[in-house]
DNA sequence: ACCTGAACACCGTTCAAGT
DNA sequence: ACCTGAACACCGTTCAAGT
C-alpha cells in the first residue's frame, strides 16, 4: 500500500489545500487523511513550518530553472517569470503556502532566486537593484499567478458562478459615491479574465517595468 | 481609564502584531493585554476575521486618498503609490495582515483601489486591463511596503544586528556551485536598504511598467 | 449595552513507549 | 527506523448569565 513518506505526505497536503484551502490543511487532519496518527508525521517533519517548506519546494520543483543560455536577458527573464506564473497557477494554495514559509528556506524557490539574480545582474543593474528587482520579479509572478475564483479545481461550475455572483454583488452593493469605479466596474472586476491574458498580460507588466529601468541608464 | 471600544482594541492588536508577529495577535493575548475577558471582544468585533478586517483598515486610514485632480495621470498614480508605500511601512505587520484578510471587506482599501482603478482608466487601458493593472499596483505596493528587518521597530540595534548576521550566514553558507549569485550577493541581499532608495527605486519600478504599457497603445 | 464564566471542539507539540 | 498513546498548553467560539 501507499507507504507513509515525506513526499506522499506532502502531496497529500497540498491536494488538500488547494481543494478546502490552507487553513484545512492540518497535522491531525491530514495524519486522518492518511491514516495514520498525527505524532507519525513528526518523524518526516520537525514541525508545521517544515511540512509548509516541503509543500513550497514541491510546488516550485515543477519548474526546473534551466540555466545560462545565450539569448538576451529580457527572453530570459520572460520566460522566468512566465514559466514561474503558469507552475504556481497549477496550485490554488500556492500563493497561501508561499506567504507562510520562509522563503529563504526552500531550495527551489532559492534556485529561482539565483537565476533572477543573474538576469538582473547581466541586465546591468547595480547590485542593490538587483537583489530589489529579483524579490520583485518572484513577488509579482507569485502574485499574478494568484488566479480569480474561476480556475479553483474541484468546484463544479455552478459553483463557481455562484461565488462569482455573490463576490459582484458585494462590489455592486458598495456606495455608489464613495467607489464609483469599483461599482462600475464590478462585472469584469469580479468576472476574472482567461488564463491566457493574465499570463501575457500581466507578465508583460512586470518585464516592462525592469526593462523600462535598464533602458533607463 | 481607558474605555474598551473597537478602536482601543484595533490599535493594541496592531502594537503586538508590529512588535511580537501577528501570530503573537491572539484574541485571548489580545484580551489580557487589555485587561478583560476574551469573550469582551466578541461584543465589539463578531469574530477575528472582523478583527483584522479592523485592523487593515485602520492601517490604510493613515493615507486618504485625495481624489480627482488635474495633473497627469503619471504623476498622481506615483504619488498613489508613494504615498501607500510610505504608510503601511510604519507598520511592520502590515503586509501579514492584509493578506490574511479579504480585502473586498476593507473599505479605506476599496478606496485606494477605487482610485487605482480611475487611474487606469484615465491612462487609456481596457476595463479588463484596469482590473489586472489596479490589483497589480496594490499588490506592488504591499511586497515593496514590507521592508527588510532593519526598520522594524522594538527592537535594538544589536538585536538587529544579530538578526541579519544570522540571515546574511544562511545564505553563505548555501551550496555555492548551486546558488553562485545568492551567495556572492548575500551581504547586500540582506543588508536591506535605505527606505529611500526602496522608496524611490522600487515605486519606479513598479509605475515604469504601467507608463512602458500606456506609451505601447 | 456591555461584559463575565463555564464549556466545547479544535489546534501543535513533547515525551515516553512500543515494534 | 518508524509509529503509537497519553498528555500539555494553547487556540477560536458559543451560550447562558450577570449588571
Amino acid at each position: 500500500m501507499g507507504k507513509l513518506t515525506a513526499r506522499a505526505i506532502v502531496e497529500r497536503a497540498l491536494e488538500i489545500g488547494d481543494a478546502e484551502g490552507l487553513d484545512a490543511v492540518t497535522i491531525r487532519r491530514l495524519a486522518a487523511d492518511l491514516g495514520v496518527t498525527p505524532m507519525a508525521l513528526y518523524w518526516h517533519f520537525k514541525n508545521k513550518d517544515q511540512l509548509l517548506i516541503g509543500m513550497a519546494d514541491h510546488l516550485i520543483l515543477g519548474f526546473g530553472v534551466k540555466g545560462g543560455d545565450d539569448r538576451p536577458w529580457r527572453d530570459r527573464l520572460r520566460e522566468l517569470v512566465e514559466g514561474l506564473v503558469r507552475v504556481l497557477r497549477t496550485h490554488p494554495c500556492a500563493k497561501n503556502v508561499l506567504e507562510q514559509v520562509d522563503q529563504g528556506a526552500v531550495p527551489s524557490f532559492l534556485a529561482v532566486w539565483n537565476e533572477a539574480l543573474g538576469l538582473a545582474r547581466t541586465a546591468g543593474f547595480t547590485v542593490e537593484e538587483c537583489c530589489l528587482i529579483s524579490k520583485y520579479l518572484l513577488q509579482s509572478a507569485i502574485s499574478i499567478a494568484d488566479a480569480p475564483v474561476h480556475f479553483r479545481p474541484g468546484h463544479t461550475s455552478e459553483e463557481i458562478a455562484e461565488i462569482v455572483r455573490v463576490k459582484r454583488l458585494g462590489l455592486q452593493s458598495l456606495p455608489a459615491e464613495k467607489y464609483p469605479n469599483l461599482v462600475e466596474m464590478a462585472g469584469p472586476m469580479v468576472a476574472g479574465m482567461t488564463a491566457d491574458f493574465y499570463d501575457s498580460f500581466g507578465v508583460d507588466l512586470v518585464v516592462s517595468g525592469v526593462e523600462a529601468l535598464a533602458a533607463r541608464r
